[in-house]
DNA sequence: CCTTATATTGAACGCCGTGTAGTAATTTAA
DNA sequence: TTAAATTACTACACGGCGTTCAATATAAGG
């Protein structure tokens, strides 16, 4: 009980509160999906009253807009840690490697695909900037990353039907990818969206209950998918891919 | 005022106040998103009781599966009609209809996407059966057609590292290869389920707004996906695809 | 005409987000 | 230490929601 932060007590139990209020919210949304987000269920579950909460959070969407982040945020670090844990010496096996924890991360939390990727509750807002903006642009930079190491031997096999300017695309993202990757086109960045749009489709398609009345095995559709985007890019599988397939 | 139909006129009456009802919803839908498809907002739209819809509809989620079964078979039938616009002689340009198609009336009707393919409304539990499952169906053969065409010269680019059987698919999907196609391996359906996701992916993202602050274009995003999907299929685009492309 | 089925109303119940006034507790300043 | 200000919280109210139910009006069929 000894206190070692300089804030006050009080700070000290506002952040524990604060905490508390996000750890129901997210137990609320994992039992009945985000729309089981709801500040009176969460004060109940607390032993408060609803008012109390508005001392946190001033809005029900203020606190969906934080759960989005922390959710997200979680999703990329969990993404980039299996990327990284494959060479740098295999680019198509970090692409696999991305692309496999992103859909485990979406079976594992569905809820918390629909909040993040969906509507995530009735008359929701997404607000221009904020913790799931830096995610999303995060996951965009990793995806970047993934892209670069590929562009090598994606370049040749891009149509170069259309042209793209940097001026095209998020000013962040852009200079995130004229710093670190100097050298690199335009049309690279437009192939990261693709390659995001390609890795989201069937999850997306799967998460929403679309996939799974007719395909008993989703699991290895999405392998054979990325094998096939793995391939587009000129890039090998490689020997990490070699894992399972029929799980679930 | 003159009636024609034998049912009684208490029946044909039932039958109109029910298309208001849906027409209702489906214009309050388009202002709000499905969130405000809210039987007392309909019901108050109408003049009406909410306690009266109930007539018409056993519960809210009725209603939208109605609604659901309705926006997706038009959704379908437009993608279709599209398709078909295009010669058998040129498969690559009648995927690329087809995809564009899907993606236009997506960008046309945002809510009625994220009615069919979202979380329509809180809590809402699709049925396994009806007309929503009917119109799915239909989307998949109507891609199938497109992957039968396509399935000569796409079979050799296939990775046959994965083979799949027809008891991995839906039954009745399964049933309609087989018959309309004779001697199309089940690998084929996989592959239909892989252009599938590819189409959906990029148009969800841009429909939940994860594109639109990213990239400026996304049409031309999305055709660059789509020309590369076809080129995948060993097809080329063809001649039917000089069309717009800035345009939103 | 009379009985039966149907459409509709109005009130109620229990949820929800949100605001407001008042109260108790803690922090800060004097 | 005491006084003032900030903060956390309760209790209550408002309007909206889906849903149920008894009562009532209207049309259908015999």
């Amino acid at each position: 009980m000894s206190e070692q932060q300089p804030p006050n007590r009080r700070a000290r139990l506002r952040e524990q509160t604060t905490a508390e209020i996000k750890a129901t919210a997210l137990e609320l949304m994992a039992a009945g999906g985000p729309d089981a987000i709801a500040l009176r269920a969460i004060a109940r579950e607390m032993g408060m009253t609803a008012g109390a909460v508005y001392s946190y959070f001033a809005t029900r969407d203020d606190l969906v807009t934080t759960l989005i982040g922390d959710v997200y945020t979680a999703a990329v670090a969990s993404a980039e840690s299996a990327r990284d844990a494959v060479s740098d010496a295999d680019p198509g096996a970090r692409i696999m490697a991305w692309a496999l924890a992103m859909r485990g991360w979406a079976l594992e939390n569905p809820e918390g695909f629909r909040l993040v990727y969906g509507d995530p509750v009735p008359g929701y807002q997404a607000p221009e900037e904020g913790a799931g903006k830096e995610a999303e642009l995060r996951a965009c930079t990793g995806l970047l990353d993934l892209v670069a190491a590929a562009w090598p031997t994606a370049a040749a096999l891009q149509s170069d039907s259309r042209r793209y300017e940097w001026t095209d695309f998020d000013p962040v993202l852009a200079a995130h990818a004229q710093a670190d990757f100097p050298g690199l086109p335009p049309e690279a960045l437009a192939l990261t969206l693709r390659v995001w749009g390609r890795m989201h489709g069937l999850v997306a398609l799967e998460i929403y209950g679309h996939l799974r009345a007719l395909a008993h095995d989703p699991a290895a559709v999405y392998r054979d998918e990325m094998e096939d985007l793995v391939a587009s890019l000129g890039l090998g599988a490689g020997a990490g891919a070699e894992t399972e397939t029929e799980t679930e």
